[in-house]
DNA sequence: TCTGCCAACGATAGGGATTA
DNA sequence: TAATCCCTATCGTTGGCAGA
């Protein structure tokens, strides 16, 4: 724990540094926790690992993420770009260079599209994609981008699904080690991908999107590398016989495996045991569907699934430990010495949805969720060991990036994104000052910020993020959308899939009454706006606020973006309609708050814009004269 | 101080893509 | 085909601010 202190302490002195002198006027009160990945380097994830080794390149490049929801429409299409590849051979080292070099090509200047135009809110015609995109790039896209995927997702699908090993074990295949996953590396095992345990519709996928998304999207045909040199790839072939294979399967019916709330809510349940994570933190009784007594399957399991006849701790997460449960070492901080703990007795270690940074019993009490196993013990041992890493290598990333920005000029708009300092995802959004400019008085003079594929050059795990092979044809797809037009994505959509997924220990909750908060001792803002440089503590806070900012792209009839309020303020662009009222707001709710229960409140002001446009004031102040 | 307005947070329902 | 759960929209609530 010391240790730990002062590698925080350490940090923020480097933090504090960077602070400083941050071009981007980015002050935070603590440093920055996460982990570098070792395989990062000046250079670039990207490129590094292309030139470190021919077997496995990784290579992350032009990814992004997108989300295009046209409310006119109701079409929505998520986007997720991504290029880390796995490949094996030169040619498919070829191929992710060629699309590297496509996205490189690409960067062009920022610029917002249709910014200004208040028709822009009645075109229909770019549906999900603005008609720029459309015009320039024309049709053919699945063909084109089937061939793309083709090279750029087949083999790293590898990476997409479990090894032989873990499918029959039932457990995670994490794919860390490259070739090998973890738990087969530490079995001294190579993986293996046999037809046998073969998925079968790994080929077979449809295309993502819309049928308006396929027609607009248009692969440059320079972008494309010869996919077709790689199927002799091994993977490939295992592919394209599994394509082949139409013996007819089984169906069988899955197993109702989340307990019964999350079931409920539709939200995910990693089915710990004896209450899941949701449940423990909504202070709910967790209970899981009893399966039926002749069913020959086990259950699944998660790495923290243990033997019912392990447990030692109530069902219900508030009930206090039993005092029989005689041996009991709580291990509530990581890093603490295991070698207290008799092997052959009950142990009781926190639940492993605190987190290894939990220990406060203020915070989490630990009467809650014990688990009585060696496995869960070893668990703890794993995370103290991975929680010492983090310390260690976020201090000297920190202090590393507080020297990169010492010596960057200072900067007074957007920043197209530096070259340098490579950070990890964590560290990038955590040090949210590098898309941060200089000061909030710059506010007006803000560029609309663009996305640019070399922030997530940073990401070398972007791959992981991916299900499905669909998602990486809609990435590629997305890629050469945007390659071609950039800036033309949402600007909601691309930051928030770039938003941290804040660890354990700084973003804090504590019981507060029937809820659980942000603990205001702990929680930083670590969620910034990188056009307004407002902060906030959560990601639906940034994320309601970016869309205030982008909704003026779809505004609902009635209500448009006035070019000449923005120009006043950036921040009001939602006008009301009604003469001479023309009153602005930031937000649309504050629109819809005015033509609804303010001023203009009606029950036409409630149906819509145009009718309440159309009414005038009078009329409604008639309809309402309570308001 | 009160009230109206606004921005934002947090919870939740449920559509639907994905997976087993 | 059923289960999982991502993701979005929506709603209720809270807190801040400005004007009365």
């Amino acid at each position: 724990m010391a240790s730990q202190a002062q590698s925080r302490s350490t940090a923020s002195t480097a933090s504090t540094s960077s602070n400083l002198s941050s071009p981007f006027g980015h002050r935070r009160s603590g440093p920055c926790q996460y982990q570098q990945p070792a395989s990062q380097s000046r250079k670039g994830p990207a490129r590094a690992l292309i030139e470190r080794g021919p077997k496995f390149v990784a290579v992350s490049q032009a990814t992004t993420s997108a989300k295009t929801v046209n409310r006119n429409t109701g079409m929505q299409a998520t986007h997720s770009l991504s290029a880390e590849y796995g490949s094996s051979s030169d040619q498919e080292r070829e191929a992710v260079e060629a699309m590297l070099n496509f996205h490189r090509s690409s960067q062009s200047p920022p610029h917002r599209s249709s910014q200004g135009d208040p028709s822009h809110a009645k075109d229909d015609v770019p549906k999900a994609v603005p008609a720029s995109v459309e015009t320039s790039l024309g049709a053919d896209v699945s063909a084109e981008a089937d061939r793309v995927l083709d090279g750029i997702a087949l083999s790293s699908l590898k990476r997409l699904r479990p090894c032989d090993s873990c499918r029959a074990m039932r457990k995670r295949c994490d794919f860390e080690s490259g070739e090998n996953c973890t738990r087969c590396t530490e079995r001294g095992e190579t993986c293996a991908y046999t037809d046998e345990m073969r998925k079968k519709p790994c080929l077979s996928f449809s295309m993502g999107g819309t049928a308006e998304m396929s027609s607009v999207y248009h692969i440059p045909a320079a972008a494309v590398p010869d996919v077709r040199a790689l199927s002799d790839s091994p993977y490939m072939q295992q592919a394209i016989l599994a394509s082949l294979d139409e013996s007819p399967r089984i169906a069988k019916t899955r197993r109702h495996a989340a307990c019964t709330a999350c079931h409920t809510k539709k939200i995910k349940c990693d089915m710990l045991k004896p209450s899941c994570t949701g449940c423990y933190e909504r202070s709910k009784v967790c209970v899981y569907p009893i399966p039926p007594q002749n069913s020959d399957a086990e259950p699944r399991k998660t790495h923290f699934a243990l033997p019912k006849s392990t447990l030692i701790s109530p069902i219900i997460p508030s009930q206090p430990i039993p005092s029989e449960t005689s041996t009991i070492v709580k291990l509530e901080v990581p890093g603490q010495s295991l070698a207290s703990i008799n092997p052959s007795s009950s142990v009781a270690v926190r639940h492993p949805s605190l987190g290894p940074d939990s220990g406060d019993e203020s915070i989490h009490s630990v009467d809650n969720g014990y688990y009585s196993t060696d496995s869960a013990a070893s668990r703890l041992n794993q995370l103290s060991q991975e929680q010492s890493q983090i310390d260690s290598s976020s201090a000297i990333s920190s202090a590393a990036l507080a020297i990169e920005n010492l010596s960057k000029p200072q900067r007074t708009s957007f920043p197209a994104v530096s070259s340098s300092p490579v950070v990890s995802d964590h560290h990038l959004s955590n040090t949210s000052g590098a898309h941060r400019p200089a000061s909030a008085s710059q506010k007006s003079t803000n560029q609309f910020p663009l996305f640019n594929p070399s922030y997530f050059e940073r990401d070398p795990n972007f791959i992981s993020r991916f299900k499905s092979k669909k998602q990486i044809k809609q990435a590629a797809i997305t890629a050469a959308a945007l390659a071609s037009n950039p800036g033309t994505l949402s600007l909601a959509d691309i930051v928030l899939d770039k938003l941290p997924r804040v660890k354990p220990g700084i973003q804090k909750r504590i019981k507060c009454g029937k809820l659980w908060i942000l603990d205001p001792e702990t929680a930083e803002k670590v969620y910034f706006c990188p056009i307004c440089r407002k902060d906030y503590t959560t990601a639906n806070g940034l994320k309601y606020h970016l869309s205030l900012h982008t909704d003026f792209h779809n505004m609902p009839p009635g209500y448009y973006w006035s070019k000449e309020s923005a120009t006043e303020d950036l921040t009001k662009v939602f006008q009301c309609t009604v003469e001479p009222c023309r009153k602005a707001y930031s937000t649309l709710a504050g629109l819809k708050y005015h033509m609804g229960k303010g001023k203009h409140g009606s029950a036409e002001g409630k149906q819509s814009g145009d009718e309440a446009g159309a009414s005038s004031s009078e009329d409604e102040e008639d309809l309402n004269p309570d308001e």
